[in-house]
DNA sequence: CTTGACTTTGACTTTGTTTGACTTTCGGTT
DNA sequence: AACCGAAAGTCAAACAAAGTCAAAGTCAAG
């Protein structure tokens, strides 16, 4: 399948890179004989923060993508809460999470603080009050995936 | 890319010279074998006020561009974009907060990415897309406070 | 044989860059 | 003062990526 060999390319360009690669997305579906918007599929779909990489691009002349794997190792703990979330989270919930981490030595005493921010009802005072929880959830998993 | 180029040697430039640098858009132009309005261009797009440059010039004969990087303290650097943001913000404007706040020393990488992590469009894809931008707004500026 | 998840494709959008024609401003000369 | 030439500024068109989205295709499981 067209996907799985994309793939396959991409992660053996990692494997000899290190880790960190940029491509340019038309140039790599010209060699493929592929649809640019493939690649984008394929990257969307497989290289994803929840599998440990990091995507950035920019568009434009001269522009590209590029594709970082991060390595794991004291990030088990992480993805614990991050499943412990689910998808609504009070703001009480919240700020125990915090605590935890910062008692376990991931967060300093400022990153514990900017994750306390982001989701406190001050900051989500404009998010209806049925929302706030689901999007409490996603903001913090979300900073939680950055910290991988 | 002919743009990259040009800022990095802006760059290396205002490194020389401490902050603070005079140059010739025509000549410079000549230099690099391009036309003098990308000098322009460069400028414009990446040593704005917002990422912490000073823009002066002189036309005329003899005229000359100048460029100083100001750096300002903490407090009144966080300050500075704590009104600056007004009660919407896109995302991209945020990531430009997030880079400087970062490039200043303000922000360690691993703070850089849980603030950009909150306020991510990913983040923040439940809030209605009209919402979306005062919800950011108010999260951002609540973390900044978080910082001061 | 239907369903639903995953793929493939391509039209359209957004963002970023390069170029050149034209305008404005400055300093010196007449 | 009026004029002239040498800067820099402005703006829009052309170009070069990457992103988005939905329609259509595929395929395995039920």
């Amino acid at each position: 399948m067209l996907a799985d060999q994309i793939a396959k390319m991409i992660e053996e360009m990692l494997e000899a890179s290190g880790g960190a690669l940029e491509l340019q997305r038309n140039e790599m579906a010209g060699r493929l004989g592929c649809v640019p918007s493939q690649i984008s599929y394929v990257i969307t779909s497989r290289f994803t923060p929840e599998r440990g990489y990091i995507i950035e691009s920019r568009r434009g002349g001269g522009g590209c993508i590029r594709i970082v794997r991060k390595q794991m190792h004291r990030d088990e703990y992480l993805m614990h809460f991050f499943y412990a979330i689910g998808n609504a989270l009070e703001e009480r919930e919240a700020m125990a999470y915090v605590k935890n981490l910062q008692d376990e030595g991931i967060l300093s005493q400022k990153e514990a603080g900017l994750m306390a921010a982001a989701v406190s009802e001050g900051a989500l005072g404009d998010v209806t009050p049925a929302g706030r929880r689901i999007v409490r959830a996603n903001i913090f998993k979300h900073m939680l995936l950055s910290l991988m």
